[in-house]
RNA sequence: UGGGGCGUCGCCAAGCAGGUAAGGCAACGGGUUUUGGUCCCGUCAUUCGAGGGUUCGAAUCCUUCCGCCCCAG
């Protein structure tokens, strides 16, 4: 298979002109790679692919979860058919410490967090990188959906990747410039269709099928149950229901830490229409919820900015999106300070959710910088 | 106690010149998805407060009873 995506390696030139998401060029330097392997299809084929460029790849597989087995059954004899070394690296007080308790004390703290953004910036291209340079090898590839280019400007840039309907760069804005300057992304120009086409056609299956989604350290994806069990959750109080600025209490929340902005089902209130959460009183111990219309808003502040390109080339207009899977919408930047920001979209969004991550772009699908909504 | 109104799925609510129970909300199930949430799809009253009657046929007409609301008192 001709293989057309850049790698992101040191060396490679710019993006094709005319059309930012095709990338032009094969890295034929050699690189010592590691690879992050979860057992997955798409960490397999994006191995595979950095194999036939000819880089010498090490497989990293992170055991992270406490009940995890030393290893996916299979990807051992996977990874010997590609005459790749495995090695597994055991993170699992540390994913623990680094994820799952701050995702619990977000939780408690009546935050909706996002723990892939921060496993990504913590973990994967936190703790598996050092493992990785530690091992000598250069670099760590991963199977993310998101492309890494040389932009003209930024130097080094995340940018969306070519199938849309899987970038993951929104999951990676958190990650300091510096680790990105490790990071490959073989799939970048990939499409997910082509992949399992193609695994299929060499007769290779992924040892993991299932596709890595919900939670991934929450059994049964029931993350209530986990912070209820692991925590001290607020205690149950008043849903308000605002009409034309008026609180009128019409029923009862089962604890503030279980409702996120935006939020519709689960309510449990009957009403004439449908009832969204838009607002969490913590002082009061309230809910606030409201119809439809009463839910978007233009507005948005988020701290911890971390900047992917200096601000003073970001451009007038850019494009924002506050939660994983929305597309990206027209917004301009309101105030900066140095890890604070607050923007504002060009259209009324449904509100944004303190603890997920707001993700910059410019119109070429570029990551400007990424912070956590506030 | 007089006068008036009302009782249809857990909630709201169509239907009421009789023709064989809309819809919304909630709930539940599923789909989309490396977070939450959103969104999409599906399921959800043999029964219309209860009994009797008229009719080929009633939630819709008549009648009795039960319950609730309002105004008088």
């Amino acid at each position: 298979m001709f293989i057309k995506q850049e790698f992101l390696v040191k060396g490679d030139g710019l993006g094709e002109e005319g059309n930012p998401f095709l990338q032009k060029g094969v890295s034929l330097i050699p690189q010592s790679i590691a690879k992050a392997v979860s057992g997955g299809a798409d960490s397999l084929y994006a191995m595979l692919l950095l194999k036939e460029l000819g880089h010498r790849v090490t497989a990293l597989h992170g055991r992270f979860l406490s009940n995890a087995p030393e290893c996916p059954p299979g990807l051992p004899e996977t990874c010997r058919k590609l005459g790749v070394e495995l090695r597994v690296l055991d993170l699992r007080a540390e994913f623990h410490s680094l994820v799952i308790q701050p995702f619990i004390k977000s939780y408690l703290a009546g935050e909706t967090p996002n723990p892939c953004v921060r496993c990504n910036a913590a973990i994967k291209f936190g703790l598996l990188l050092d493992a990785a340079m530690e091992m000598g090898t250069q670099c760590l590839a991963t199977g993310h959906y998101a492309a890494l280019v040389a932009h003209e400007h930024y130097g080094r840039a995340l940018r969306s990747a070519a199938d849309k309907s899987k970038d993951q760069s929104y999951c990676l804005a958190m990650l300091p410039r510096e680790r990105l300057e490790r990071a490959v992304f073989p799939l970048s120009s990939m499409n997910k269709t082509d992949i399992l086409a193609d695994l299929q056609k060499r007769g290779m299956a992924a040892p993991i099928s299932a596709e890595s989604q919900d939670i991934c350290f929450v059994p049964g994806n029931d993350y209530r149950a986990l912070v209820a069990d692991r925590g001290a959750p607020s205690p149950p109080g008043p849903i308000f229901l605002l009409e034309d600025g008026a609180r009128k209490e019409i029923a009862r929340h089962k604890g503030l830490w279980q409702y996120t902005e935006g939020q519709r089902r689960g309510l449990n209130i009957a009403h004439s229409e449908p009832l969204y959460v838009i607002g969490k009183d913590i002082v009061a111990n309230a809910l606030l919820v409201g119809p439809k219309e009463a839910v978007f808003r233009r507005e948005c502040r988020a701290t911890q900015l971390n900047y992917l390109a200096p601000f003073e080339l970001w451009p007038e207009k850019i494009y924002a999106r506050i939660r994983y899977r929305q597309k990206s919408s027209l917004a301009t930047v309101i105030e900066v300070s140095q890890d604070e920001i607050s923007f504002a979209f060009a259209e009324p969004q449904m509100l944004s959710a303190p603890g997920q991550a707001a993700v910059f772009y410019d119109e070429n699908g570029c990551v400007l910088g990424g912070a956590i909504l506030v």
